[in-house]
DNA sequence: ATTTGCCTCCATCATTTGATGGATTCCTAT
DNA sequence: ATAGGAATCCATCAAATGATGGAGGCAAAT
């Protein structure tokens, strides 16, 4: 069901059918499953949940994905290439601008895109957090794309050898933002805001909260206490 | 299965008798079930899988705890109640002190804490994230303790109504502290960390990232551009 | 020794769930 | 018109799962 492509990323053949056409069942069925995936996570969802919300049988479901935890590998695959592609535009747009900058719009683009798609957020800390009960082949290469955020903000003198502690501002950065999207339904409620207010709120918090970290160092303004603001080097860099 | 105490809190007599008694069979069982719904949350556990890991019968299991949802909610008050003491614990520890102190001690413990006890971001993280397939009954009253922290770190004047934007903070906050902690089997192998050096690393990043924010704020030290840091007054505060 | 209450396990159920075979329908090329 | 293939659904299965009744065991009280 697996195989590798010329650049060695994995690839799925009905998961390329499915984005040639959107029309086709596959992408309705692949959509429909991002959907309920995202909301209750790989055992929380059923195959006959999916089925019914594209509204055809569960034989048709595997007829078209073979069984429930390839389907739940193409999703996976599926919204890490959409969250790929967007941070690929990002980066495009803030290329080159004053780092304060950089990181408000990236803030602005990133919210706004992953409430138009809150799933993608659950997913990604739903594989995070969570363990399925099922060995997965699929091995995502975050690594790699966290390195290139790293890179794109500037977090790192040497290109090529991006530190460890670059890599976990990355990860706290994309994790702030994805829990403020995947927890809406958990906050919104509990805030009292209604969803464009939630949504603008967030964006503020996010830049309250992670621009001055950066923006502080960069300009040396830190007070004497806390000269270690970067970690020591890593033990082993892979 | 659930009453409420004098002071209006959630109780369930089940979990009253499993503290009071640590040994009891009780106890194993809650203790098994935290860890085990704590790894594959709700949908992902099956109660045979905790009966095995305390050793015993399923029909034991349902006799002490009811049935799986009753055992779920058992556990997620459970480790709200520890959550709740370990933060009334560290308010009196830097009750008194300068902020950027106040904020790292806090970091420091909620951190050192949490590690000790991943099943607790690891839950809180699911209820936040993920949907269960069954209504519960369970209200855990986030809001107030997230108001109780907002006042103990100083971000509100007026102590009896916290506005929206520091329980925001406070959100980000606690949020980012359980994501390093639950998604250490995810991060730590892609940083090359041993354990120790994680747990480090992540008390170095949090302070890195939170601090700043905070300080620079206090003292009035942000740009000109950054004036809006405050958000307007929620539209209805509960 | 017997009773009593608490605890535990074995055997068993009913339902849910993932999965499949095979019949049927629909479309297209000939 | 029809042969062939693709797509869909119905009926059904086997395994997993939540749940329970009842027998047996054990310790303390009588």
């Amino acid at each position: 069901m697996m195989e590798a492509n010329a650049r060695g990323l994995l690839v799925i053949p009905a998961l390329q059918k499915a984005r040639k056409d959107p029309d086709s069942m596959k992408a309705k069925i692949l959509s429909a499953a991002r959907k309920i995936f995202g909301q209750y996570g790989f055992h929380g969802t059923t195959t006959r949940m999916i089925a019914s919300e594209v509204g055809i049988d569960i034989s048709t479901l595997h007829y078209h994905w073979g069984d429930k935890a390839d389907l739940y590998e193409a999703v996976v695959l599926d919204i890490h290439d959409d969250l790929r592609n967007k941070l690929i535009e990002v980066e495009s747009i803030i290329h080159g601008r004053p780092l304060a900058e950089r990181m408000k719009i990236a803030i602005d683009e990133m919210t706004d895109f992953l409430f138009d798609h809150p799933e993608i957020s659950n997913l990604i800390l739903f594989r995070y957090f969570g363990k399925t009960r099922h060995k997965s082949a699929l091995d995502i290469h975050v690594p790699e794309y966290v390195s290139d955020i790293a890179r794109s903000m500037d977090l790192c003198t040497d290109k090529r050898n991006v530190p460890v502690s670059a890599r976990m501002k990355v990860l706290a950065i994309m994790n702030a933002i994805h829990n403020f999207i995947s927890g809406e339904d958990f906050f919104r409620p509990m805030l009292g805001f209604e969803r464009d207010e939630y949504i603008a709120s967030v964006k503020e918090i996010l830049k309250f909260l992670l621009v001055p970290a950066f923006v502080t160092e960069k300009l040396g303004v830190r007070s004497q206490k806390d000269e270690r603001s970067t970690i020591s080097q890593p033990p082993r860099l892979r």
